[in-house]
DNA sequence: ATTCTAACA
DNA sequence: TGTTAGGA
């Protein structure tokens, strides 16, 4: 409820959030970079993030330790705007229909690309996925 | 002391 | 991804 609002409030310098996650600051701002996360920025530029980034960022961790490469975090996990956050905020149903389209659109993507990747496709972002069905997330 | 961007023996 | 140079 309206503790989004501490959810969402940016906290903590990349050094700490490196700490929680055990993520390095390459991996983290790589992240940034394909706008996995979108952490807010001090007057002097530097980064500050929010125990939502935090939250975001363990996810990815989770995934790419499945296997799943940036192409599929993008389609798997929630987007990142003010809409989707006010969306979050608004209706937890929203958030409950996101989850079920996601591993809807896993399991049309898991098609999609088995029958797209033939040649030496070593970047299959199927990698891992399939685990989430087989483990039932 | 920390973090930032850019770039690659 | 790691690492490092050169600057805030």
């Amino acid at each position: 409820m309206a503790d989004d609002l501490r959810r969402n409030m940016a906290l903590f310098p990349i050094g700490i959030v490196m700490k929680l996650t055990d993520l390095t600051a390459r991996q983290i701002r790589y992240y940034e970079q394909h706008e996995l996360i979108v952490p807010a920025r001090t007057s002097g530029n530097q980064r500050l993030f929010s125990f939502n980034d935090v939250e975001r960022l363990l996810e990815i961790k989770s995934l790419i330790e499945k296997g799943v490469n940036i192409a599929g975090i993008k389609q798997v996990m929630n987007p990142v705007s003010k809409e989707s956050e006010e969306a979050t905020v608004v209706s937890e149903q929203s958030e409950v229909k996101r989850k079920e389209l996601s591993d809807t659109q896993l399991h049309r993507l898991l098609k999609q690309q088995l029958i797209e990747k033939r040649p030496g496709n070593k970047a299959s972002m199927i990698q891992g996925q399939l685990s989430r069905f087989y483990n039932k997330n």
